[in-house]
DNA sequence: CGTGAACTTGACAGAATTCAAAGTCTGTGG
DNA sequence: CCACAGACTTTGAATTCTGTCAAGTTCACG
């Protein structure tokens, strides 16, 4: 028992196109039907297979190709200046993978599988060319990179601002509901960070993740047995963690009819 | 004596125009020229002062246009768990505000001028319009999104695991170094944020800061007093920050000639 | 010149890390 | 199938860092 979405296919092979891709709607040519989709998935020249712990690109490394993860998940970690790793996201099917490296023209991190998956390799100046052609592509992309940067922006708030117990409470919620929206459970899932994977993405020690997850089994919180973890009691989690990020409207594009009102409230 | 670039004129009144605006290499419209400019400049139908902690958008406001700051600084923040507010971002002239809001269709948090500061205001709707139209203009504004999403990555990277003096001397260098780009001092600069603000972005408490700068300064690493600030030794507070965020390439695009290697490397 | 906000400094308490050790799981090879 | 080695996880002190509380000081503005 791997994969973290329990109804999943234990392995959608390397042959799967995106046409009848069940990530489809989550993912880029969520927007595209047709000849588009047929022009995108020859855009997506290659189905790569990660073992689990093999890297997908390294720390630093050209960028050169945007990843869509077709299953299994992946951790992205940078070198910290305190000398360890310090996981910045971690993607599931549908998401994209290398996002940050548009900016820099080189991976400012490293993308490291959790589990055996595999990506679908989307060659950048292809996609660019793409992007050109078909606004609606263009659009959708837009809308994931802004989901993106609103994750690490809700990210970097509770890093910023919240204790320990939130921290982990946060990441534990965000996973379950990101198993939901995959069809899978958001109160019962397993874990494919290791213990060390949950410290360095919330900032934490190996030692005080350990506690915590001690600490709310305790309280009936959840129940943790390895890396497999049901929330018991995810109302109360929730109010422990603190305000959730708000939902990206990842449907409705955009509604055109927004008049120029320019409130100026003066907060002296 | 406010505006931050000692260098800045002191009000570029809201008559100024993309085509002679001074920041146009480092704001949206810089791959463009010609008639594309002045489509362009048609766009961005208003020029919108906004005084010194006047909020340009409120929290949870519905998302319509895009600001690209044109004069002064503004603050982002969002309510933080624990009740405070954290400053999620700093914007100064030449960056764009509100791409956090493209995903979810409102604002996360509130913009605040920490200057009198003038914005160009960009509707959203007449702008994706004219990136359909325009593929430099649509590439320029992924690289600008790409950048904003590494800026904030790289946020996330130090707020988690960066102990308190790493935090400040990066937050220092940051504001020195795109201080730098817009033609000002790396190393002597006016804070246009508070201590609270200083601390709310940081993730520390105000009595923090204030320890912090006396003790840099007692170690000669700066200089400050009130809101004027001088970098002694800028070299020892890189090495006391860590390594910085990787620069982004802004000017280059994006080079055409990547061959499809792909590298697997094992790290069992 | 006075008032209030912003900033600085000190003493203390609490949170989280560090150091250290024991316990558990996983996968390999007999 | 079982035993073993190594990695992963848990737990327990002691230490360090940062926040909290409580002054006092300086600065900006009327």
């Amino acid at each position: 028992m791997h994969a973290s979405p329990p109804v999943a296919p234990p392995r959608p092979s390397a042959t799967a196109t995106c046409p009848t891709c069940r990530w489809r709607a989550l993912c880029l040519p969520a927007a595209l039907a047709g000849a588009a989709l047929d022009d995108f998935e020859s855009a997506v020249a290659v189905r790569l297979p990660v073992p689990r712990h093999a890297r997908l690109h390294a720390a630093g490394a050209p960028f050169g190709h945007l990843y869509a993860v077709l299953c299994g998940e992946f951790k992205t970690q940078c070198a910290a200046p305190a000398g360890g790793m310090q996981v910045t996201a971690v993607a599931m099917p549908g998401d994209l993978l290398g996002l940050d490296a548009v900016a820099g023209g080189r991976h400012p991190g490293e993308a490291v599988a959790l589990s055996d998956s595999v990506v679908c390799v989307l060659p950048y100046p292809a996609l660019e060319a793409q992007l050109a052609r078909e606004p609606a592509l263009a659009q959708r992309f837009r809308l994931m990179f802004g989901v993106e940067l609103a994750r690490r922006q809700h990210q970097a708030l509770w890093l910023g601002s919240a204790r320990a117990p939130q921290r982990l409470a946060q990441l534990l919620l965000d996973l379950g509901q990101r198993y939901a929206e995959r069809g899978g459970s958001a109160t019962a899932f397993h874990l494919s960070m290791s213990r060390e994977d949950i410290a360095a993405f919330t900032g934490l020690t190996v030692e005080s993740i350990s506690r915590l997850l001690s600490a709310f089994r305790r309280d009936g919180l959840l129940n943790v047995s390895n890396r497999d973890i049901v929330l018991c009691d995810p109302a109360r989690l929730r109010a422990l963690a603190g305000p959730p990020a708000l939902q990206p409207a990842l449907q409705p594009p955009f509604p055109l009819a927004l008049p120029l009102a320019l409130p100026l409230a003066a907060t002296a």
